[in-house]
DNA sequence: CCGCTCATGTAACAGGTTACATGATTTA
DNA sequence: TAAATCATGTAACCTGTTACATGAGCGG
């Protein structure tokens, strides 16, 4: 029961639409959370039974009507009991580290595309991030934002994606380097 | 289909047993995949009906017979065909950076006080890691380990995990930092 | 004698992924 | 005219988590 949470968090900014939200988790933007657009559907369903969200039917012309959501009372409520309990730490879990992990035993040309590949995403995403950041402070700086900003959440867990795609991007240019040189050295014997 | 390929991982280095792998995998050493026991010991069973892995029956005394375990060259074949195919990146999912997307709705108290909880157990998985670097280095530095050592998969993966928990120990110190801040300024309103 | 480590599992459930389905409108 | 965007779902499947079960030896 974590992705509750998390529509819930993302509706606390505005009133958003399943389609919305769907993109707000999708693997591109999601800087907190990601789902895909059925579980955000499925959840949505659930979060408005129990009575956390409330949708409302907007028409629209040119388009199909949507439904907007907000968060009532008993979700803030829910939010703050959340809040409340300990979040367990993230578990290590990325195909890339193992097929870094088998390194010496495998192909290392293509463990090095493989490195370079992901390099340029976790690139693209320090891009996308830092324009998500300047966004948001507007033209303050950044101290000065987040000592007076009316809302830090969400530049907060924006930071923690840029720095993670930071950290992605130099680790896999190094261990890129790195596997380069053992080719060299590798050849010379 | 990920686990297969982190057990196969696991095993180039020597035969374990479904215990011993259990622990490779168990929260607090896990530095490329982690995994719950019973998802080892099925996954084992699975990778041997399969041919990937064979396993060997160990007599001992005083305490259970074990089976160890080692990769098959069939085993080996699959691992390479897995590092050809391109791994798709993590998806952020962490129930602590849904509380602080949060921030500013919920109460901010108990928010320091997950991200202090965080930034410690952080600390003591940096510490484990750069234990097990300086063990898996020995005496050399680690610039030419790199160069010349014999197995680099696992220390690139260490490293990978270390940075990845420093940055969490960083984050959640600048984040609290900035909650503990603003409730100053705050009251100052 | 209590709890920990070694050693291996089964069963039920919760959560996430993939495939499929529909249908109108706008952009290239 | 083909593809992308808006808008919403169902169904089957795979993966991961939690709870439970067993049993011997070792250390405090």
């Amino acid at each position: 029961m974590a992705l509750r949470h998390a529509v819930l968090a993302a509706l606390l900014d505005a009133e958003l639409s399943g389609y919305q939200l769907a993109k707000v988790f999708d693997l591109g933007v999601a800087n907190f959370w990601h789902a895909q657009p059925q579980q955000v559907y499925a959840e949505l369903t659930r979060l408005e039974h129990d009575g956390l969200v409330a949708g409302r039917e907007v028409a629209q012309e040119g388009r199909p009507n949507k439904r907007l959501f907000r968060v009532t009372d008993a979700g803030q409520a829910e939010l703050e009991r959340f809040t409340a309990t300990a979040a367990k730490p993230t578990a290590m879990r990325d195909d890339l580290l193992v097929q870094v992990q088998a390194a010496d035993h495998v192909d290392d040309e293509t463990l090095i595309a493989r490195l370079t590949e992901r390099a340029a995403f976790a690139q693209s995403k320090i891009d996308l991030f830092s324009g998500l950041l300047r966004t948001m402070r507007g033209d303050r700086a950044e101290e000065e934002f987040l000592r007076y900003g009316e809302r830090v959440g969400p530049y907060l867990t924006c930071l923690a994606g840029l720095a993670f795609e930071q950290l992605n991007r130099d680790w896999c240019e190094r261990a890129a380097a790195v596997l380069k040189e053992r080719r060299k050295a590798h050849v010379r014997d």
